[in-house]
DNA sequence: ACTATATTTGTCAAATACTGACAAGTCTAA
DNA sequence: TTAGACTTGTCAGTATTTGACAAATATAGT
């Protein structure tokens, strides 16, 4: 388990053996600020999430997965939030998607008067 | 269950008889932005929490609860991210928290050479 | 229909946060 | 001690968020 997703990039770069240098480029991302990204000093910028994975070969929803999972357990500690929201969470997400299954119904009827 | 944040904060609203403009006023916030909070178009800033819950008296551990569950769940939703995530995101907060713990007592220690 | 009030929507400048870039520092191994 | 790796600090440019206000629309009472 890593403290955050930075700590995760570094693991990863180590086992590839690669330098700092040599990722961010992979990454478009200047080296400097890769180290501190490493190091929990800036946040690693989701819309870049597509290009870690195709450079480690990881399974991008699994990545995404890791990588949320840190930002909303980071969200939670520093907010002092209990892990109920988790749970709630989850009844939200489910009903959000099912919102947009009526929707899409409706939009259809709507498209085929 | 509330499609987001703002629609809580409307039926709040909406029970203890408020207009716009007199809760805004509780809140420190423009009507129309208000408004906008309630329809979405505009998130409900997280350091408003306090005078929200103070407003209608609600506890404030529940409020968090209920406003960064939604918030996790827009995020998860929106970049179509597994519940994983949340399970994941539960066991980081632990570890977090452990962490914590054992930098409390590291300082406790060294405070006291 | 008219008026007053409530709500919604659009816009904009100011404030804030984020990002890329680079310089300068430390660290490490040959 | 030198080169490459890594860290840290800073800053201007960019993007996003916020507060504010005007104007449009909706709603209810008369």
């Amino acid at each position: 388990m890593t403290k955050h997703f930075g700590e995760y990039i570094k693991q990863l770069r180590n086992e590839g053996g690669f330098t700092l240098t040599q990722l961010g480029a992979k990454l478009d991302l200047d080296s400097a600020n890769l180290s501190k990204i490493e190091n929990g000093k800036r946040d690693f910028d989701e819309k870049r999430l597509l290009q870690l994975a195709s450079v480690f070969n990881l399974d991008l929803d699994r990545l995404k997965t890791e990588f949320f999972s840190d930002f909303i357990a980071k969200k939670l500690y520093q907010n002092e939030c209990s892990t109920d929201a988790l749970i709630v969470a989850e009844e939200k997400v489910k009903y959000l998607k099912q919102i947009n299954v009526k929707q899409e119904k409706l939009n259809f009827t709507k498209n085929n008067d």
